[in-house]
DNA sequence: CCGTATATGTGTACACCGTCCACAAATCGT
DNA sequence: ACGATTTGTGGACGGTGTACACATATACGG
């Protein structure tokens, strides 16, 4: 018998829940495994330990996932949905005031500047987005949007919807625009958090960033 | 006793070694590690596969390698290689009669298109390359380096120098150039391989990398 | 040429992981 | 009220990386 063991099994968290069932474990086994992928990347997040800091045993997983990858999935969605949400507040800083077509290209400098910072300051977040991914692209689960209801990827599209409006972009440039300017940032964010620019003093890695920027914006 | 074990314990690979010493075991290690990260990419290489493939019991291998993070680094090391031997070749298919102007930014788009030609046909080896990497410039290790001893990203810097010498590019925005132009090629190649790009018509690749490489020369 | 030091491979063992199966307990529907 | 269904438990299996003690082949000094 393991009349004890739900006293003791638990290295951390979990309140010794007293009720046989858990509750909302499924929501406390993608919690857990948000915070194993924040702090340790996509290889961190490892089922049993979900399960031990949900105070269950690692069985009780396979009732609401259909496996480690089920999870991790699931955490993907997640950290994609936090990834649009710092895109949206990069957006939301913008002022209104000024022309179209600054605006326009304001907006696009905003989603790459909010891309960036979300992959410098939740490295392990970011690199579990992206870490084999299905389509980020015509992919329209909520799950994976900002409040917007947008995701990161129709974010970007938007910007250069507007630039287009704007007259800042020749509308026959438009097709495929945002794999040109993801590919240049997307590029830059992996260089910068465990590629040879790792580690980059935050001044100079912004002063990077921005050069970038003018490259897209002027090659695109 | 494990009087037979040696004629049985190879599931494939290593010609039943009769000698108790086995030659050349670390290279064998390497062969195999590298053979895992082709096919399966970096989390492909178990140390244990590795051995069972050397015909060796899992053990040996720490009388070569540190542990598994060690041996992947090496086969890193050969993936950071063949990267640069890639681009090697597409440089060397090169005309040299043309103008140093031309040249040089042929030389450029040539680095570019190697990079992608080989993360798109060497899949395994690309994403092993850049699985977590130590610094990959300012690392002068020859066992990362192609048949010109330079590693890619050194690669890449020549062919910047060489636009500079030819005008084509003004001096003052060569510093840091190689991290805007590698940050374009890499993120195309990750959108290109597990991305949403992923299985693009090889037709579709190559367009949208040549507009890539528009954008950069146009931008950088 | 022999005997010992050293390098290299073996055996056994441990802790961890993901996952499968049979079972127990709580809740739900009728 | 009671059977069906959901949800959590217990125990097991095969896989992994790695530590420790041991065996064996080669190298080297006399």
């Amino acid at each position: 018998m393991a009349a004890v063991s739900g006293a003791r099994a638990r290295s951390r968290g979990a309140p010794a829940r007293s009720t046989y069932r858990h509750g909302d474990l499924r929501r406390a086994l993608l919690e857990a495994g948000i915070e194993l992928a924040r702090t340790g990347g996509p290889e961190a997040v490892v089922l049993r330990e979900a399960t031990r800091r949900a105070g269950v045993v690692p069985n009780a997983a396979y009732r609401h996932f259909a496996g480690r990858e089920d999870l991790l999935e699931a955490v993907r969605a997640a950290a994609l949905a936090a990834l649009a949400v710092a895109m949206e507040e990069e957006l939301a800083r913008l002022r209104q005031e000024q022309q179209p077509a600054d605006h326009a290209r304001a907006s696009l400098r905003a989603v790459g500047a909010g891309y960036l910072r979300f992959a410098l300051a939740e490295t392990g977040l970011f690199r579990t987005a992206f870490s084999t991914s299905a389509a980020v692209d015509s992919d329209r689960d909520p799950a994976k949007a900002g409040s917007s209801g947008l995701n990161p990827f129709e974010l970007l599209g938007a910007a250069l919807d507007r630039m287009v409006a704007a007259g800042v972009l020749p509308g026959e440039r438009r097709a495929g625009a945002e794999y040109l300017a993801w590919s240049a940032v997307h590029g830059l964010a992996l260089l910068l958090i465990d590629g040879p620019l790792k580690g980059l003093p935050k001044k100079q890695a912004g002063a990077l960033a921005q050069r970038l920027l003018d490259m897209v914006e002027k090659g695109l």
